[in-house]
DNA sequence: TTCTGTTCTTGAACACGTTCAAAAACAGGA
DNA sequence: TCCTGTTTTTGAACGTGTTCAAGAACAGAA
């Protein structure tokens, strides 16, 4: 099943017409927004007619959808990177998200278009589809990287939900950021800020007797859930 | 601002017409899905031009935010009867969420074109939005007294920020379910039955020194958030 | 070079949500 | 009853995302 954009089966010239029509398309989302530009302007500033457009791009949003997979692919390097330097498990999922953040920065206006159908499993542009299960999974792995090799030893049971569980975390960052108005999104800054903390508080208590029913409950609840669910398994 | 449906100013013919057209469309939706059903069938089925529709509704959408807005005024005594027969806070969580459930049956699968727009708080039909204040407010004060009068003693600093909190795990939940395709939503119940459980077993814990610095941060979150929030506030 | 199948490109046409100017129906005062 | 302003109803027209049949460009075989 090709992801998303469908035919990478270029010729060479055909790879620069589909790139030139996504590298025109961003342009005007990031000028104009998402719903102001029409596909119409999205050919003509490409120089192609709209047909073409829909023979590299399944629609609209999967323009959208174009760049953030190419934004996950470049974002990889940055985070290994970024991960090395650090042991403390706190720092290392601060700049797992940060990276994220940096370069989704002047995109985020736009990027609401790619949550419009996040809450439906079936569209194959949300998250939890089955046609964005690459991009997700390596999305994931970012975070399973994260807690490997970090200084705090996490309870054995909780482990295997962790990444996705994270991953989740980041899912919910992301929405409130790209409809947050405060200047310069400070708010999301704030909220990553003390979430964060509990987060990392919540793994280290997490172990103790105190919590230990909690967090039984816990895992039957991710049990429960994720089994029969394709998309997060 | 009046919210959501146009004219409620209506002679009792205009009224007549209005829930004509509402119940077509809902009808329609019901039978075919949201998408699946235009405009123009729901003016044919409502013997109407289709003009009138959009003389009382918004939008398409705007439709089912009116089968919303009715649900949630029909919920209120049901959820006020349930209150009176239980103590237990879980107990009476429960039968608020239920109550609604309840209701939102038959309806589940349309009402996910609600959700369409829920994470953009500027769209009208956002959960989050001023227009859908009301309704919002109305659905926090059911769990405001399910907390109140409730065999558990809640820590003082955190009570104001429950129902806020309450509310949200309650819209998490609706969404999981709407697009929960196990079998009678079996998944959701299950999601509820632990996820309810965590929740009230936090509060219980949330007063014990051990947890201080998770609720102070916690605190912290909230109110970082909640301020310049207009939606929340 | 010519032929043939494949890839790429085109733009008219379609569907559907939505708008709006015009007309019909109506209310109530003279 | 007639007149006047308001409410309600109409449906043609518009904009935009998307489809698709037809043709152009191209690659490789003969």
């Amino acid at each position: 099943m090709e992801p998303i954009s469908k035919p990478a089966r270029g010729t060479a010239k055909a790879e620069e017409t589909r790139s030139r029509i996504l590298a025109a398309a961003l342009n005007l989302f990031r000028e104009r927004g998402f719903d102001q530009t029409t596909m119409r302007d999205i050919a003509t500033a490409a120089g192609v007619a709209i047909g073409a457009a829909y023979y590299y791009f399944e629609s609209k949003e999967a323009l959208v959808m174009a760049f953030y997979q190419e934004a996950n692919i470049a974002f990889h390097e940055g985070i290994e990177a970024a991960l090395e330097r650090k042991t403390d498990l706190r720092a290392r999922l601060r700049a797992v998200i940060d990276v994220k953040f940096e370069y989704f920065g002047p995109n985020r206006k736009f990027l609401g278009a790619l949550l419009r159908h996040a809450a439906d499993p079936d569209h194959p542009l949300s998250p939890f589809s089955a046609e964005t299960r690459e991009i997700r999974e390596l999305d994931m792995r970012h975070f399973s990287q994260a807690l490997d090799s970090s200084n705090l030893r996490l309870p054995e049971d909780l482990r295997p939900y962790l990444p996705k569980l994270l991953w989740l975390y980041q899912m919910s960052l992301i929405l409130f950021w790209i409809y947050d108005r405060s200047e310069g999104q400070a708010r999301t800054e704030r909220l990553l800020e003390k979430s964060l903390a509990i987060v990392v508080n919540l793994l280290k208590l997490s172990k103790s007797p105190f919590l230990r029913p909690v967090r039984r409950t816990a895992i039957e609840l991710l049990q429960a859930v994720s089994e029969e669910t394709p998309s997060l398994a």
